[in-house]
DNA sequence: CGGTGTACGCGTACAGTGTACGCAACGGCT
DNA sequence: AGCCGTTGCGTACACTGTACGCGTACACCG
């Protein structure tokens, strides 16, 4: 079978512009958005690179895209369960799927124009928050608020080199201590200690603010 | 004078990363990280591209050096006015820092190994934490909390395609609502009209999430 | 049946990218 | 004078995004 064959079979799913997003999120999972070209996607897609400017206008378009097919992984908050929960499953959601896509993360700085998933979820947000009580000054300082503290540690979390308390522990003693002379970091050695000694895990510093802002937030509620 | 010799007279200065690297940071800053090229950037050097390879081993050393000079701009926390005031100031510091450097949040998940200013800084906010009575596990805490809410807000805010509250009313009206069908976006339809109407202004955002969190962590100094 | 318009696919070419390799020039030292 | 180290950098390679224009297939119409 010629080359253009085989391609014709891969196409016979037909090109889209939703299967293309996909691929791309994929691509970027396992090789980072640098990994990313408009020829390593076409190659997984079985087509040519310049096939698929028919349904992106640029290579930009695609990034857009994939940000907002992000977005619609993340889980709209439930109202039933009360604000609280509501802001608390929504922000646990956010941080998985960031955690999952660590790529867009530092894509979202340059998306100037959001997709339809982030405009529906700031939609869900702003509902739930109003019709908890708070003003339209306060929903959106709760909106604000919260969205930066999920996507701040998204972004820490996504630097972090290791996953687990015991990488952290291994890296702690094998890798920073030795770059940290006590005597100029003092207070970080103390701290990388005592952490390790104690079994830290940074994964639970995520509930810990979530859990301090969202108490923070509540008194606020009917302000006038 | 031939291209050598003029790149001779550029070059009497001396090649040096220090050079480079705040010529790179200018470079980013005029033109995104995008627009930074090593071509580029020895152009502005008066030098040869390859000549840059001299003083860094790759383009991701001369990012991470990047980071780590923007690092450098930040301001210590100074704890004479208290751990309070001095976490406020180096809050809006870095906040400050980073509306100067865009480019930079974007770049902070793929650094995974901290440059010596960004040490400097743990240091100096564990110091002031723990001289302020929270212990090594709430000190670690309330450095994840700030340095998430700092770096998320930084995120958001260059994201904004407007930088006043001028602009951001111009774009309310001529942008957002326009593509906001108040059937399906009602609550972002009337928070939008209420903050143009109100006179909001985003950039104050960010001292009410930092005053609730700030406030927050007060009650936590000394926990046992 | 032939002509036309549209949709789809994509090869070629161009200007740009990071960087491996190896060469040239210069100054210092013996 | 020769050797060595330092500094500078040109060339070449493989890769990048995308403008341009061409080929093929299909549907529709007269």
């Amino acid at each position: 079978m010629s080359a253009r064959e085989q391609r014709q079979v891969a196409s016979d799913a037909g090109l889209s512009k939703q299967r293309m997003v996909v691929e791309a999120v994929r691509l970027a999972d396992r090789e980072g958005v640098d990994g990313l070209s408009m020829r390593r996607l076409a190659g997984e897609l079985g087509a040519g690179a310049m096939s698929l400017y028919r349904y992106v206008a640029s290579k930009d378009e695609l990034l857009d895209a994939m940000v907002d097919l992000v977005f619609e992984e993340i889980e709209l908050p439930l109202e039933e369960t009360g604000w609280q929960s509501a802001m608390r499953r929504r922000a646990v959601s956010t941080r998985q799927v960031l955690a999952g896509h660590p790529w867009a993360i530092g894509l979202l700085e340059s998306r100037t124009s959001p997709g339809p998933a982030n405009l529906r979820h700031h939609e869900a947000v702003t509902a739930c928050l109003r019709r908890a009580g708070f003003t339209v000054v306060m929903a959106t300082h709760a909106n604000w608020l919260l969205d930066s503290y999920v996507y701040g540690f998204a972004l820490q979390e996504a630097g972090l080199p290791f996953d687990t308390a015991d990488e952290f522990a291994d890296m702690g003693e094998g890798v920073y201590l030795p770059q940290l002379p006590p005597e100029e970091f003092p207070y970080l050695n103390e701290s990388a200690a005592a952490l390790v000694a104690g079994g830290y895990d940074p994964a639970d510093e995520f509930t810990f603010g979530l859990d301090l802002i969202l108490a923070a937030l509540e008194p606020l509620r009917a302000a006038a």
